[in-house]
RNA sequence: GCGGAGAUGCCGGAGUGGUCAAACGGGCAAGAUUUAGGCUCUUGUGGCUUAGUGCCUACCUAGGUUCGAAUCCUAGUCUCCGCACCA
């Protein structure tokens, strides 16, 4: 038969939209069960194969959960607003918001031809204002409770980007999208969100979540928390005291070592610290520091300069000098160190560069060389000379505490989230600066404040220079005012969009809270690695902050998280347009179908390691899919034998779990290996079982072939099989095993001696029956006549006494 | 530097104490079908050996545990990924 998948698919596209069949149920007593994608960015490329991967293994849960019996959540929406969008309209002169929906109508026509199973009245879309508003609301909330607030700061500036970036979206000094581009440090007046109020039940609760390993280890590493001791120095300059500056040490045990310290030469004070005789030296550090690229600074040796001032050592008194290195962070503890060379390698290679004392203080190692960071006792230390250095951090803590001059802390590496861009197509931050009343937020009966639609691109934020938009009156006092004109990062709107879909078209609140607390937490949710610190950080903390506001009741939003993995070219390389080797998986669709994408995405390898693209893997499937239709043209309906029956059971039982666990590629190995199995006539049960086992990943022409059996309900709404353990009979894989030997023995024999024939087989009387019922498959599998004889048959034809070699499953052959 | 993942046949990739010369797919070879090709089907695909057998060498390298290891332990090599001067 011709099978034309092209007009098969659209078919049942159609026919699955029209029907309505995907969407979620309202007031379902069913156990729900919600399975999400991370929402795409609406780009103009349209649909990658990367997307066409994570939509597929979303789909085959949502399918399979669905068959299951859960009442399934499966939406889909796109995460509109952002930089591309705008920087495309400055390009060809099109309006972001054109450009966006343009994007996004050519996005669900791609997504449909894959035959994904959403449920399309979910649809969402962030740069809407019926969605960003809630954005605003939110704002607002932060802002009464003091999770959002405004200050000035050092922040990361792409200039190719023309806005200011959260840290978590510079990499190595460079811009996350422009990988060519240095990101510059200004001071400047934003809005932060304080993730770090979170930090703690943040990195607490990773523990209890189903993601992936390596996923929970680098928010561990992001939020990075470690336990030490501030201690204060005071700061002498000229022989005056500067007072006490408090110094983050996770080795109090080495105090006694300390002999410089060093400030970073970011500190926005450090110039406090530098006296008029070392000024000129300090501002040639600076300066040279700065003319220096991020990747020489990467390279570069640990560098500093004398200050000028000192640092008492609260415990020895003994004054040692501070330095201004590079190497110190900036904003991490507070910005100065105590060095110990003795001790930590980078003070060791700062000291020898400048002729700094080494003072040993923990016994072991041989200092002169590097510095020796493992255990001892202490040495040198005065009273606390002689205790291991681990005990010895307890204990000289405890002392700095009861003098005053230390305590315990805790410091993590996360920061507060920097939410403030300097772009025009994102949520305009709601808040009015008035010239008397300062900082106003816009009241929220007066939500949504919606972009303006007239705008001019190209120079610069473009709300800034629309006079009409930024000039409101104030709230509060009616006088004149100013609109914020930075609006939201777009990682604002994916923090919380997973709440909106199951209650999408509410006009009233965010969304209504049973809806919510009906279908929240998401059950699995799917998408890439490269997410691990922004995104599902900040929706996390995103989480635990609306609960603390009373809009949900949850404390995470993704119970279970699973990364695809990346799929390369055929090349082992990227995909990029640059090297010529981009799969496009509308090609594909066109050229071969979705199922056969789909089959062929799935079975490269386990869904979650990274593989590379074969077209080879592509044929394999698309034949096997062929083999599929073929057999079920020819097949004869009647009753199934016990052999199928028991293997179909043992394949339902495995298939189930290795779906259930996203096996999926072995999942279909079993599938191909169940589908070799199927006699030429077979019940309709049995094939309709085979058929619901391989839907998930292929829907259409499961569809297709289950209609073609006679069936007139969607397969794609019917019940998963359930395996009938008392079908299983391994006893008749044992046989399956041993005919498989014999065949391959005739096979063997035939290739040593030549031609032959004919053979002749001879079995145990028990056996005669089951070997006499394949015949036609040996007689296929070796061409030969065949003829099978039990051994006590009197009149068989055996002249080479074969049959005394027989034993249970293991006949004798003889060939002529 | 720190942290994570991995190394299996010609290739992709299963397998994680015995039932393994190792699933499944691909490639290649031979045969059947065919006017031919494609499709489809059958067989073979570490080495030697044998009327269906037996043996040897194999799952990165080197050791070890065990009656027995691709599978567990130790050390090393290589590859990929993440963080990167966080005191």
């Amino acid at each position: 038969m011709a099978y034309n998948f092209n007009q098969i698919e659209k078919k049942w596209q159609k026919e699955w939209e029209e029907k309505k069949i995907f969407c979620a149920k309202k007031n379902s007593k069913k156990k729900k069960f919600y399975v999400l994608e991370m929402f795409p960015y609406p780009s103009g490329e349209g649909l990658h194969i990367g997307h066409a991967l994570n939509y597929t293994i979303g789909d085959i849960r949502a399918r399979f959960k669905r068959m299951l019996g859960f009442n399934v959540l499966y939406p889909m929406g796109y995460d509109s607003f952002g930089l591309p969008a705008e920087n495309a309209a400055i390009r060809v002169g099109v309006h972001p918001e054109k450009y966006t929906k343009k994007s996004i109508a050519n996005f669900i026509k791609q997504q449909k031809a894959l035959g994904l199973s959403y449920d399309w009245s979910k649809m969402l879309s962030t740069c809407e204002p019926e969605y960003y508003r809630w954005n605003q609301l939110f704002f607002l909330k932060f802002l009464e409770k003091g999770l959002a607030y405004r200050k000035k700061a050092a922040v990361n500036w792409c200039p190719k980007c023309n806005t200011v970036l959260a840290n978590e979206q510079v990499h190595n000094g460079k811009c996350e999208y422009h990988k060519d581009t240095e990101i510059e440090i200004r001071y400047l007046e934003q809005w932060f969100l304080k993730t770090t109020e979170y930090a703690e039940e943040l990195l607490e609760m990773i523990d209890d979540l189903n993601w992936p390993q390596r996923i929970k280890i680098m928010q561990k590493n992001w939020i990075g928390k470690s336990h030490g001791t501030e201690i204060e120095f005071e700061i002498i300059k000229n022989d005056e005291s500067l007072g006490k500056w408090p110094i983050f040490t996770t080795r109090p045990d080495t105090i006694f070592g300390v002999t410089f310290m060093v400030v970073s030469a970011q500190h926005p004070q450090l110039m406090e610290l530098v006296t008029d005789e070392q000024e000129k030296e300090v501002k040639d550090f600076l300066r040279k520091i700065k003319s220096v690229s991020e990747k020489e600074l990467e390279e570069m040796e640990k560098e500093g300069v004398f200050t000028g001032s000192y640092a008492i050592n609260p415990l020895t008194n003994e004054k040692v000098p501070v330095y201004a290195g590079n190497f110190v962070v900036a904003d991490y503890g507070s910005g100065m160190v105590m060095a110990v060379p003795a001790h930590d390698q980078r003070d060791f290679e700062f000291a020898k560069k400048y002729n700094l004392k080494i003072k040993q203080v923990i016994a072991g190692g041989d200092i002169k060389q590097k510095a020796y960071t493992g255990q001892g006792k202490l040495i040198n230390s005065e009273k606390f000379n002689g205790i291991n250095n681990e005990k010895a951090k307890q204990k000289i803590t405890k002392y700095l505490e009861e003098k005053g001059l230390g305590k315990r802390k805790v410091q993590y590496k996360l920061r507060d989230w920097l939410i403030s861009r300097q772009r025009y197509w994102g949520t305009p931050i709601p808040i009015i600066y008035c010239e008397k009343c300062g900082i106003v937020p816009v009241p929220e009966k007066d939500l949504p404040v919606k972009l303006p639609k007239k705008v001019e691109f190209g120079k610069g934020n473009p709300l800034e220079t629309n006079e009409k938009w930024i000039n409101v009156k104030c709230p509060k006092c009616g006088g004149k005012g100013r609109r914020e004109t930075d609006t939201m990062d777009t990682f604002v709107d994916s923090s919380w969009y997973y709440m909106r879909y199951p209650d999408n078209k509410n006009s009233k609140e965010p969304f209504d809270k049973k809806i919510g607390s009906y279908w929240l937490p998401v059950d699995t949710y799917i998408g890439g690695a490269e997410h691990a610190t922004m995104h599902l950080l900040y929706a996390r903390f995103w989480t635990k902050a609306l609960r603390d506001l009373g809009f949900i009741k949850y404390d995470e939003p993704f119970i279970q998280l699973f990364n695809q993995g990346m799929l390369h070219a055929a090349d082992g390389r990227k995909m990029s347009k640059s090297l010529g080797n981009v799969i496009n998986p509308l090609d594909i669709i066109d050229k071969q179908g979705a199922d056969a994408l789909r089959l062929t995405l799935m079975s490269f390898a386990s869904p979650d390691s990274d593989t590379s693209w074969d077209d080879k893997v592509l044929q394999g499937s698309s034949k096997f899919l062929k083999r599929i239709i073929n057999y079920f043209e020819k097949v004869k309906i009647g009753k199934a034998d016990v052999k199928t029956e028991s293997k179909l059971n043992k394949s339902i039982k495995e298939i189930t779990n290795q779906i259930e666990s996203f096996k999926y590629n072995l999942a279909i190995i079993k599938i191909r290996d169940l589908f070799n199995s199927l006699p030429e006539k077979t019940s309709k049960d049995v094939l309709e079982k085979f058929l619901k086992l391989l839907h998930p990943f292929c829907p259409h022409i499961t569809e297709e072939l289950w209609h073609k059996i006679g069936n007139k309900t969607f397969i794609s709404l019917e019940k998963w099989p359930v395996a009938d353990e008392k079908k299983i009979d391994e006893s008749l894989e044992k046989q399956e095993e041993a005919l498989d030997k014999l065949i391959r023995d005739i096979n063997n024999v035939l290739k040593l001696v030549g031609e032959k024939k004919k053979v002749f087989v001879y079995v145990l009387p028990n056996e005669k029956e089951m070997y006499l019922n394949e015949v036609d498959l040996i007689k296929k599998r070796t061409g030969l006549d065949i003829m099978i004889y039990a051994v006590n048959d009197k009149n068989k034809y055996d002249p080479e006494n074969k049959s005394k070699k027989v034993k249970p499953n293991r006949p004798g052959i003889y060939l002529e």
